[in-house]
DNA sequence: AATGTTACGTTATAATGTAACATTTTCCAT
DNA sequence: ATGGAAAATGTTACATTATAACGTAACATT
């Protein structure tokens, strides 16, 4: 069994995201850059809409506050986003059609994600036994895996402090 | 490490369904029987349309058929769904936006899905060893589980035959 | 300058899902 | 059996999520 390297992802979400939100914003430069790919304005502002949130952001709202500085429509947002999936600058959250930030382009973009039902955050880990076991269980029947989509919700430590 | 039930869901998903999806009614009639459910003709109806196939079927794809009988509206189909849904009768694929019959309401409908990006299909497995890995993980950073969602994309063995 | 390519603008519409309220059916206690 | 509550369905309208289709702008290459 590997190590996790994170130890608690919801502890590491809690505030001053005005910190990670930058780091996150400049990993993205720096991805982009070294790959030759262009983070246009658009699709800057669209990842730094979606990451200022811990929670998944919906791409209708992100819209709505793009439509603040300039008039836009939906193909704009699906286009940045769709963009930004690609290079796994962000992650779908398919059972809440919503968007999350992602610090890790790097890793292939293969993740699972923990959501709290109760304060909205949500917890992304790359964890190796995960992935480990469920290829293990498709080589059973010979199931070759492209694409995993892993969304865990609940309650997160923190919610649950003051109810249990 | 547990043994898992079904060898090669893929191959046992395979044609003659007239069989299974005769089987799945009478279980769900069952199902409902003994707890005290009414399985309604539009219930039974939506669950016989979605077991036709082995592989997601939409919700406005069921509307459609319902239509052909009687004029129908949306709330139709997916109250019927919810019903289903609640009982373990049918799961939502969240990545599709898709139904598929389930044949195990009993089990608590804790499940994973394998889906095979080529002829559609999707194979179902309750595996007890990614839940209890899943549980282990969110225990260390003390997230306590309420619904799991596993999906996993990719190509079947009979899909892979050909180009492999 | 002509062409190619990528990103973006714009309009319209498709696809998915729900709210709200009216009506009908079923259940069951009397 | 029957009247009243609860459950299920009908109906209309609307909200939300996503894409098709086509045109234009900006920039690079030849």
């Amino acid at each position: 069994m590997q190590k996790n390297k994170l130890k608690n992802p919801f502890k590491s979400a809690n505030h001053k995201h005005k910190k990670c939100l930058q780091t996150a914003l400049a990993a993205a430069k720096k991805h982009c850059d070294a790959f030759g790919l262009r983070l246009t304005p658009i699709r800057y502002r669209v990842l730094e809409l979606v990451w200022q949130n811990h929670a998944p952001v919906k791409a209708y709202n992100i819209l709505d506050q793009l439509k603040l500085a300039k008039s836009s429509a939906p193909p704009t947002v699906y286009r940045a986003l769709d963009f930004l999936k690609e290079e796994g600058l962000v992650h779908k959250i398919e059972s809440l059609n919503a968007y999350i930030g992602c610090d890790n382009p790097q890793e292939g973009h293969k993740s699972q994600f923990f959501i709290c039902d109760d304060c909205g955050t949500v917890a992304e880990i790359a964890d190796p036994d995960i992935r480990y076991l469920l290829r293990k269980k498709a080589h059973q029947f010979g199931f070759k895996i492209k694409d995993e989509m892993v969304e865990i919700k609940g309650h997160c430590q923190e919610c649950r402090g003051s109810a249990e």
